[in-house]
DNA sequence: GTTAATGCAAATGTTTTGCAGTATA
DNA sequence: TATACTGCAAAACATTTGCATTAAC
């Protein structure tokens, strides 16, 4: 079992209130990503669960990555790597800054969304259902300030 | 040779002026490049090159792709696939507007990149090298409008 | 007892690399 | 002619899939 941490729901109920089956993997793997305040790729997540127990597979990973995506639980981000990312669904819409120097991930609330989508909407007609931002620096420690 | 199109420097010329070979595959692979005005893959490329010179290679393809991103000359981009896509580097900065539905991809120049930046740097202490921004949604013919 | 999920191995798709042969400077 | 570039095949890497076995309902 995973270590504990505080939240409204356990990943078990999550997962019994849908109609997906329960199964110990399912629920470590969910577990884990919650429980990671943070970004994770599949391996990361891979040899973590890998702790717990050593028969999960990769392709478990990647199959339950899929229906937790499927299921709106988590988000797939495309950072810069060749792999994916993955992240709770938080309820906050918020945007990525990467720093170049320590590849941390720090999120941030996108100031000026909403005139953004109008400016698109009235410049080019386009309608935008989806905002990504990713804005690559240095971060407050790697800047040294 | 590929279809002619108005340039202020030929590829062969930028090529000649770097330190790099000048090769028949070489300018073939950046006169298509720079005569696609858009956003290709290395699929797409090889297939175009292909055309022109059927021994050409994906891994000419690729190892060119990366000299020209080292020579500064193409910018790589990860939309939303598993595969990258490139553009000539163009001299105004812009992002993409990413259609769901017929793919297309339409560039525009950022509003309030400026305000962006300054925000992030004054909120989090994050010094902003380089802005990615991808919005997705339906381009004007799409959503019928 | 049915049906879905898992583990394994093999397949896939994209990109990279080793190496012998070839073309450029 | 020395060196860099190419083509080919094989490797690498992330991800997906087929199938027999196992577990959940």
């Amino acid at each position: 079992m995973a270590t504990k941490f505080k939240r409204s729901k356990s990943s078990r109920q999550i997962l019994n209130r849908s109609q997906e089956r329960v199964t110990s993997q399912r629920t470590l793997l969910l577990d884990l990503i919650r429980e990671n305040n943070g970004h994770i790729d599949a391996d990361e997540l891979y040899r973590k669960a890998h702790d717990h127990n050593c028969k999960l597979s990769l392709s478990t990973v990647y199959r339950n990555l899929q229906l937790f995506k499927k299921m709106g639980l988590v988000d797939e981000y495309h950072f810069a790597d060749e792999h994916h990312h993955y992240e709770v669904k938080s309820s906050t819409k918020h945007q990525h800054l990467i720093c170049l120097k320590c590849g941390n991930i720090i999120e941030f609330k996108l100031p000026f969304d909403e005139q953004l989508k109008d400016e698109i909407s009235k410049q080019h007609n386009f309608e935008v259902a989806d905002i990504q931002v990713n804005l690559k620096g240095l971060c407050a420690r790697c800047s040294g300030k």
